[in-house]
DNA sequence: CATATTTGTGCACGTTTATGCGTGTTTTTG
DNA sequence: CAAAAACACGCATAAACGTGCACAAATATG
């Protein structure tokens, strides 16, 4: 281990705190070749700085669940996180990506991998604080009115701001799926943005955990054959993917098929 | 080695500070057979440059220093709430108010009370989110492409969407106060849209802590006339805050005026 | 041409910083 | 509750640091 200067050590742990979770202070000070003294100062500097959580014999991140942002953020339960892993095997290298607004396109956003270089598209904060922690990833954000309970931009500006960008794919949100496989969402103006959104994309994505089609919701805004391709839980019952399937919608579930995707690239 | 000029020697450190990630003043200074003292005044000059970060032993990219706004937010989060306490005075009911990307002015808007209805714009999704758990407060996000050293958007797409706005309040954020009391930003972009957003709001305030004194950067966004108010801490040098006072900027320093609540101090 | 002025450099000095060690205290664990 | 591990604190030291000063070379000025 070459030696390294404070900030260059402090640094390293810091890196293999995200990396593995957790650092030990006895181990960091046989590697580094110094003493544990020495660990300690750096690691109560840190937590001082708000950049861990010291605990007795190490540390610990601090995003375990510390700020009232990322708390909100760390919503993705483990249901929506196997299921924006399987979204994720959907994204090509070099593409340019929208991310609708609504939680489990935060968890898609989440489980982006740090060596993805994409275009990344999106109306909603959230996402797009998530999304500028990916190094390799350009975020744009779509501006406009912000709609609380959306979560996201939209009305005529977001949807004037759309208007120059062209999805290679889109992850649409949607608060609920009818009985013909239709989207629908909770606020006229959120449905329109949607709308407009899905007609200028390539390739249409709806990822949608199980509840989703027990719910309904007032506006419409694509129908079955409007979107290309379903991620969903195992256990929706067969007649409501049925129509999706008739249509010509891939329907990928999340727990069970996503093996598949391993035999080529 | 060859003897080298000033410039040509500092372009030489600027090489390796590039590829190889550090340099050591000492390893420097056996290299190009100089003193290690001139090689900390080379490296002294380019921190002031903002071409490097000095460290302790060499000099680290600035980079390194460009951490991304999660971190930021957590350093001095104490020190920026009393600041934050200080700026909230000066918002009106029912006003337009901007908040640049920042972690001072997300300071600001955390501690917005709930009370207090206005019209919020911003350029920074971290602001965003944070103005969005404020009931009353009517969120308007700027879009475009979103620079994370900055941890906002800027660019033109940004100044565009500006262009319809005209703010009653603009906190603007800064990454150093020269000696004249002029503002700086890192980036160019960045600088190019404070300044186009300072020009077309009605008041401009500054909210920075005592350290921001010390820092500089490339490049210019305001100068001391430019905008009417600063907020910040106890305990900076009166010399730095005369330019200010003489520009007819006024000063406010949190924790000694801000005794509405607590009569005197 | 002679003389200031500026600039780059090295040296001496006192100061600050990073680190390791000893000592006593706190926390964990069996 | 007792032993072991981890810890905080003070102290010592060496390296790195900033500053003032001297000197030489380059540059400007009369």
């Amino acid at each position: 281990m070459t030696d390294l200067m404070v900030q260059e050590r402090q640094a390293e742990i810091l890196r293999r705190l995200k990396q593995d979770g957790r650092v030990l202070a006895a181990s960091l000070a046989a590697e580094f070749r110094i003493s544990e003294d020495t660990i300690r100062r750096d690691l109560r500097d840190m937590a001082h700085a708000g950049l861990c959580e010291r605990v007795y014999g190490g540390a610990l991140p601090v995003s375990q669940g510390a700020t009232t942002l990322t708390q909100r953020m760390s919503v993705a339960s483990e249901r929506k996180k196997s299921l924006a892993l399987a979204a994720l095997a959907l994204i090509p290298q070099r593409s340019a990506v929208f991310f609708d607004a609504g939680s489990t396109n935060l968890a898609i956003a989440e489980a982006l991998h740090e060596d993805l270089m994409v275009t990344a598209v999106t109306n909603s904060p959230a996402i797009a604080l998530m999304l500028a922690e990916k190094p390799l990833v350009e975020v744009i954000l779509i501006g406009g009115s912000l709609d609380r309970v959306v979560g996201g931009v939209v009305g005529a500006r977001a949807i004037e701001a759309m208007s120059v960008i062209r999805p290679d794919i889109c992850f649409v949100g949607t608060c609920g799926i009818d009985a013909d496989g239709g989207l629908s969402a909770f606020r006229l103006e959120d449905a329109a943005f949607k709308q407009f959104v899905c007609g200028r994309s390539r390739r249409v994505i709806v990822a949608a955990t199980r509840e989703k089609f027990d719910a309904t919701a007032p506006y419409a805004v694509a129908a079955a054959g409007q979107y290309h391709c379903l991620v969903t839980e195992p256990g929706v019952h067969a007649h409501r993917l049925a129509p999706l399937r008739e249509a010509g919608c891939e329907i990928i579930e999340a727990g069970s098929s996503e093996g598949r995707k391993t035999g080529r690239d």
